[in-house]
DNA sequence: CAGTTATTCACATACGTATTCAGAATTATG
DNA sequence: CATAATTCTGAATACGTATGTGAATAACTG
């Protein structure tokens, strides 16, 4: 046994074969007899032979791997990733082994020039993006990825005509909608919005404007001054509310435009004084970990974060392959629990 | 412009110098003239020329790509993976990505197969192997991975005679020791200790065995009953608080082996109808983002994640250029938030 | 100015695999 | 038994980069 790592060199030797019958058999080519394939395969195993990556990739110009880039915008902090997305990491993983790819993953500042890597270096056939960053940061740098030709699909607000590249998202019109009706239902007639309602955020505006269409399908009105910009962090949630309490403007419920200007919210409320749900509903979005744990525990809209994972990575293998793929939108789905006073 | 992705003869033809040349200047080697490579880099730059990883990879013997392994036992279902190791995630990208490294990631079952892969597949130059596995499971992967000289460094218990491999952690008996002490100083004198004990769990072990020290210590005496077996799940947590209520062995206190297994005795104990902490105070381990969220907010043992990060990149680091390398144990933190009934 | 040294580059080659093409061995066919 | 069809394997080569070696030029030195 040689003492360097095995190549098909070594193998061919041992089997008296030359180096192409074993790449062959390895790759389960017709074109080699099952007894030298069966032979093969038993040295190969013998010897711990792994095909090099590095070699193979370079022939074939193919790297199976794929690139997983988060968004730290708007909080260049250390912490600074939003939980829904982790909890897509796991999904994502698992599908891409399933898929026998392997997963390149790298944390970049929205603003940094992630755009010109990946893919000209061959270390991934494509990329999947997360993050919802200021859309007018994200939207040139997607553009030159598609006049680059770089594959990738991005989780975000599927259809509209600001959409770029393949999109998968989450009903987030639907999902205001849910939240709205749901805290209506209840009796609630002033309900607040916690998020930029702005074009710089898409999901976030969708989500508002669906809100916006059951509460006026109910009759209500929609008073100035509840609507208050909140980026996606904690600290962001819990100043808004606060800035909403001070307005002095009536109101008995906040819908957040995620669970953590949810959870920041929460805390400002109960800083106030004001009982959660008594005085206040609120509802959040995206359903992470920490909502169930919140203080009363958090309704929310639950994006399906296990579906989307492997969408994403389904639909950008399409790409890979030359296949046409379509955008996707996933069912947003309502999570009672108690932050919402629902009985 | 050649339609195809750049390669270094492109820029040599245009630079009008030989592939060689091209690539000593691109790497900065000093046998190039200042004026010739500054010439090459503006064509690189123009045609948006990138290295090809994998020729480049295949000629140095070197992937400058690091793999991160996560475990996924005891859980293996879709959300399995301990927020703690999760936290220290960010940290590893970046650290990695500062000193120029890729970042593979996967979940793996601590049963698989996943010792034979990556380094011996030229896919990374060394593994990160994050997991609370049971250690009986563990080790003699483990030795496995020392025998095949694959390079590696894991996040758990440091020094002690089960050692394996180059282990970066925290100082668990420290930090159970500070736990302890910090309810006793609080009036608590029978503190239950929620977490597997033995030795296939090793960090859980120490631990306990700091918190034991103190209270012995302190003269009080450890009654049976009062050490509950619980792996690292909020279900398991529950369970065992509840084991522990239901036993009737009297405590005023619980020590809980992880925030995890905290939050879950957390609601065990408020479905019994006890305050926290009034009747029973509590102190988990880790900090993991929810344990601040936690009702009462969870007074815990903090690790410095973000340093294991730094620490753990650069050890592999070192393992990887040749050089040795020594474990290091980072210093435990008491975080004193509501459960624990401090004032 | 001859001789020496330093600088700068080109030639040739290796990394390990996958694939094209052609040839050898085997079997089938008339 | 000769020829054709079939099955299997080997020789040659390309993927794109990095580096050892040596040749040419430029820059000094005495």
């Amino acid at each position: 046994m040689p003492p360097h790592k095995p190549t098909s060199f070594d193998i061919a030797q041992l089997a008296g074969v030359s180096q192409p019958t074993v790449s062959r058999a390895l790759r389960g080519s017709p074109s080699v007899s099952e007894q030298t394939r069966k032979r093969i395969e038993a040295i190969a195993q013998q010897l711990n032979y792994k095909v090099d990556k590095n070699a193979s990739s370079l022939r074939t110009q193919r790297s199976n791997t794929l690139a997983l880039l988060f968004f730290e915008d708007p909080t260049p902090d250390e912490t600074g990733i939003n939980p829904f997305f982790l909890s897509m990491l796991a999904s994502i993983t698992r599908t891409a082994a399933r898929r026998n790819h392997d997963l390149l993953i790298s944390f970049q500042q929205l603003s940094a020039n992630w755009h010109v890597d990946y893919e000209d270096s061959r270390k991934a056939d494509g990329i999947i993006l997360l993050g919802y960053g200021d859309y007018e940061l994200y939207q040139p740098k997607l553009e030159q990825l598609i006049q680059q030709g770089t594959h990738f699909v991005r989780w975000g607000m599927v259809g509209g005509q600001d959409e770029m590249g393949t999109t998968i998202g989450c009903d987030n019109m639907d999902g205001g909608k849910l939240a709205a009706e749901h805290l209506i239902a209840h009796g609630r007639e002033h309900i607040a919005f916690l998020g930029d309602a702005s074009n710089h955020y898409p999901e976030f505006r969708d989500r508002y404007l669906g809100a916006q269409h059951a509460i006026a399908a109910a009759g209500l009105d929609i008073a100035a001054g509840l609507q208050i910009d909140a980026l996606n962090t904690e600290q962001s949630g819990f100043d808004a509310a606060q800035q909403l309490i001070d307005s002095g403007v009536k109101f008995d419920a906040i819908f957040a435009a995620s669970d953590l200007i949810a959870i920041g919210a929460i805390r400002a409320i109960e800083d106030a004084g004001l009982n959660i749900p008594r005085d206040i509903a609120i509802i959040g979005f995206d359903d992470i970990p920490a909502a169930s744990l919140a203080h009363p525990p958090l309704t929310t809209v639950q994006q399906d974060y296990r579906t989307a994972g492997e969408v994403l990575v389904d639909t950008l293998l399409k790409l890979i392959e030359g296949k046409s793929a379509e955008g996707y939108m996933l069912p947003a789905k309502l999570v009672v629990r108690k932050s919402c006073g629902a009985h």
